[in-house]
RNA sequence: GGGCACUUAGCUCAGCGGUAGAGCACUACCUUGACAUGGUAGGGGUCACAGGUUCGAUCCCUGUAGUGCCCACCA
């Protein structure tokens, strides 16, 4: 793997794996004057050594003219670390210190004894406590970048288990600043009590140690957010520690280009901005773990600690003998290299150590793109599926897998890994919250599906690790939000509902009651299915839609191919909310709540054409319905396609790897007009019948009166169905409503209910005269808007238009209704 | 401190520069030959607030308030 093999030094997040002791602290002020309260010092670090901020005096080693001080004063959460300062750094523009930058002062640590210089860095914030900081460039990431920039040396106090090191510190200046030379001066005399000692313990003797010399000037209370390792728990700490790292700005660029030119592009787009914010301030990627498992670090060491990278071990020899080989002749003779190379030309295997650590589990997941299709050998998948076409994920990963796949992928098969990336939602709690184990509101999807009894959920939601008085709270809101358990809703409707509720950009909330409404969406669609089966609607080989004669029949194929369209765009958008949305909408409240009930009168009819006509196109309908909800429903949906088997023609295949739907001219405006006219009467005689309290078995006549001839014929064809839906007795012409009737305008037509001695006609003409006030505000609000010059001169002509028609056919409509109740006044 | 969202019916949420939508919940009626895990009808919203842009704003812009999330920092 030829990666950039540089090496870097720099600060790792180590997790410190100990957990804090807890010590009694001996307050260890000799016998000179009591330079602080030692009982209040003792109160403080018994109680809370790491929420205080400690103020020190730091002497100066030499008095400085125009200083009227012999010390200065710094402040830190974590005295501990002072032992590892290598400088106080103020701010170049602060007066107050001015003296002692230009003179170069130096300030005398106590306790160790190092001399460590006084230096000007814009860090340091004149506001902030004294406007002096101590800096440890190696504990503190703040304090490292100023240590680089000032020349500071890096001093590492550590252990890798979080105690002062013994037998001096650790001095890895060369390391981290390359230019520098090996520290060679005297090794500090850090106090032997001070050595081989925990962190916090080492904490409060610092501060104790600095109280008795005088040096502690104050400690104060503070809040701070401490890191916490979040398996260990304990609070971690910057270390400086030797580690591989990958040159991520220069492989973040052409991955910001390929966003940027739309190659790869975020679904939705706004998170292109999150991913930009990261890439544009990339720091080194630090690839390297100390874990027993991952892919190992292909690097192997020379005897002389020299580092190899290669794909394999002989490799790493070659190359190894080479650069020895190469020393042997090129270095100056005598030189110390020069013997290296001599002695270490012809190495042998054994010679050679390998690295230990292991990738970061993000380095390798990173090249899965292309690793999982047999790169690097150049395979047939790796032609025929890199670049793959969509990544879908979620945002908390953008940075640590999304954006490194990219850097990968351009970086090996200089192409983007996938054309689009798509970051769906997250899946919360019914209350907003995300879900935890230690939260307790986990949802297992496995439950949802399957079901679960209240015993068992919350046995599952507690567990032995918590604080007892969590698993309580957690065992009683579990036993309230579920007093039943969980019924099992099955895997389809599970799916279903986060697909209807995946809007973009937007979080999903889960609850019981939203999947309760799918699962039902899941048993319409059966039901509708078992009535297709009962009616003998058997596919047709040669179906096709677009010759179909009935009304009805050409109108579910004109909305069959706009459900299919709406589907289609939906999935190519990823907008899977309006795509599962479109589905539902057509199966439900088109094909359902319509269709079916209208063609009942056909199938029950003695019209046998009309009939196989029909029965063909429910069949070929739920074939699309089908076709076009296994994305959400895969497996009902398999299950119906094979089982109405039965009744037609042998399935070839599953219906997973079916066609799918691409309808096309099965549009049509005549029975788009006609059945529309029909659902408008359906719900209007059904609207009156209920208002007017009509009681349901009672079957009423229906007169119509001003009816052209499109609606004659209108009538003429959906007789039976009309009789059915809006239980009519009969349906006739009249000249004129019979009286005592109730009224509708529909279109151009008067539909009369003869209800006399059934409703009162008081009411009745109040419902008219209402419906007249909503014409009537309607049609004012229309001419209004016309009658603003503006309007009508800058509004598209449809709009204009659309206004006009309000005002026309309210006039019209108005006109009926008054026609009406001047009917019911006589 | 920086950034990103969100605020629409009682609840959960879609939507959109041109008279406001769904599911659940609610009310009434209905066990009608697919379906009561159902049907029919109905009630319910100044689209957070204030300005601005526009012929027109729930939608676009600015600000305010509230809510959520991410990142950083806290010597």
């Amino acid at each position: 793997v030829n990666w950039d093999p540089k090496v870097q030094t720099a600060i790792s997040d180590l997790e410190v794996v100990l957990t804090e002791k807890r010590g009694s602290f001996a307050w260890a002020c000799g016998d000179a004057e009591k330079p602080f309260d030692a009982a209040a010092l003792a109160k403080v670090l018994d109680k809370d050594p790491n929420g205080h901020l400690y103020y020190f005096r730091y002497p100066l080693a030499q008095k400085v003219a125009g200083y009227d001080k012999d010390h200065i004063v710094v402040a830190t959460t974590r005295p501990e670390t002072m032992l590892g300062d290598s400088g106080v750094a103020v701010n170049p523009k602060d007066a107050r210190y001015a003296a002692l930058v230009a003179t170069g002062a130096k300030v005398k640590l106590p306790l160790v004894g190092r001399e460590i210089p006084i230096v000007a860095d814009d860090y340091s914030d004149p506001e902030k406590g004294t406007g002096a900081v101590k800096i440890t460039p190696a504990h503190d990431f703040n304090d490292f970048e100023v240590g680089k920039r000032c020349s500071l040396r890096f001093i590492n106090i550590f252990d890798a288990f979080g105690r002062t090191l013994t037998g001096g510190f650790i001095d890895s200046s060369y390391s981290v600043q390359g230019t520098l030379a090996p520290w060679t001066g005297p090794y500090d005399e850090v106090p032997e009590d001070l050595q081989g000692v925990d962190r916090f313990e080492a904490r409060k003797l610092v501060v104790s140690k600095l109280a008795a010399l005088n040096l502690l000037e104050k400690i104060e209370p503070t809040t701070q957010m401490v890191p916490h390792g979040d398996r260990s728990g304990v609070p971690i700490e910057p270390w400086l520690t030797d580690q591989w790292y990958v040159n991520a700005e220069v492989m973040a660029k052409p991955a910001i280009k390929a966003i940027e030119d739309g190659s790869t592009q975020f679904v939705p787009k706004n998170w292109e901005k999150t991913y930009f914010e990261w890439m544009n301030n990339i720091q080194p990627w630090c690839i390297s773990r100390q874990l027993w498992w991952g892919h190992q670090i292909p690097a192997w060491y020379g005897p002389d600690g020299q580092h190899f990278v290669a794909s394999e071990l002989s490799e790493a020899l070659q190359i190894a003998r080479e650069h020895y080989s190469n020393l042997s002749k090129n270095a100056p003779k005598g030189s110390a290299d020069r013997a290296k190379g001599e002695s270490y030309a012809n190495l042998d295997l054994s010679e050679l150590t390998r690295d230990e650590d292991v990738l970061d589990t993000w380095f390798s997941s990173a090249l899965w793109a292309f690793s999982t299709l047999g790169w690097p050998d150049k395979t047939p998948e790796l032609k025929r599926f890199y670049p793959t076409s969509v990544l879908v994920t979620g945002f908390d990963i953008i940075f640590f897998w999304v954006a490194r796949m990219m850097m990968m992928g351009l970086h090996f098969m200089k192409e983007v890994p996938f054309k689009d990336i798509y970051i769906h939602a997250l899946v919360r709690d019914d209350k907003g919250q995300k879900m935890s184990k230690s939260k307790g509101n986990v949802l297992d999807p496995l439950d949802i599906i399957d079901g679960i009894d209240l015993e068992t959920l919350v046995a599952k939601r507690t567990t032995g690790l918590m604080k007892p008085e969590d698993a309580k709270r957690i065992d009683k809101d579990t036993r309230r939000e579920f007093p039943n358990g969980i019924n099992g809703y099955g895997t389809d409707a599970l799916r279903f509902t986060l697909a209807r509720m995946a809007a973009q950009g937007r979080d999903i909330k889960l609850s019981m009651p939203v999947i309760e409404g799918n699962r039902n969406f899941a048993t319409k669609l059966w039901n509708a299915s078992r009535f297709a089966e009962m009616n003998e609607c058997v596919r047709q080989r040669n179906f096709n839609p677009k010759k179909v004669k009935h009304t009805v029949n050409r109108w579910i194929a004109g909305e069959t191919e706009r459900a299919a369209k709406a589907v289609t765009l939906g999935l190519e958008g990823y907008k899977f909310n309006e795509a599962s949305g479109a589905i539902y909408e057509f199966v439900w409240g088109v094909f359902c709540d319509w269709y079916v009930e209208l063609i009942k009168p056909i199938l029950a009819g003695d019209d046998e054409e009309a009939k196989a006509e029909t029965r063909a196109t429910v069949a070929w309908v739920l074939d699309q319905i089908q076709k076009l909800l296994p994305p959400f429903m895969p497996f009902i949906t398999e299950e119906l396609w094979a089982h109405m088997v039965e009744h037609g023609e042998a399935r070839r295949n599953l219906l997973c790897l079916s066609e799918w739907p691409t309808l096309d001219g099965l549009l049509n405006d005549k029975a788009d007009a006609e059945i529309a006219w029909v659902i408008r009467l359906v719900s209007e005689v059904r609207s009156v019948r209920q208002e007017m309290n009509v009681p349901a078995g009672a079957k009423v006549p229906l007169a119509v009166s001003g009816a052209n001839d499109i609606t004659r014929a209108w009538l003429n064809n959906h007789e039976d169905t009309l009789k059915r839906l809006a239980r009519a007795e009969s349906i006739t012409i009249a000249k004129s409503p019979p009286k005592q009737s109730a009224l509708m305008v529909v279109g151009e037509a008067t539909i009369a209910l003869p209800l006399e001695g059934i409703i009162d006609m008081d009411a009745e003409r109040k419902r008219l005269e209402k419906e007249i006030a909503k014409s009537e505000s309607d049609k004012a609000k229309a001419e209004a808007w016309l009658s603003n010059e503006a309007n009508v001169a800058k509004s598209p002509e449809d709009v204009v238009t659309l206004n006009r028609e309000r005002v026309t056919g309210g006039a019209e409509r108005i006109k009926r209704l008054k026609a009406a109740v001047k009917q019911i006044e006589a």
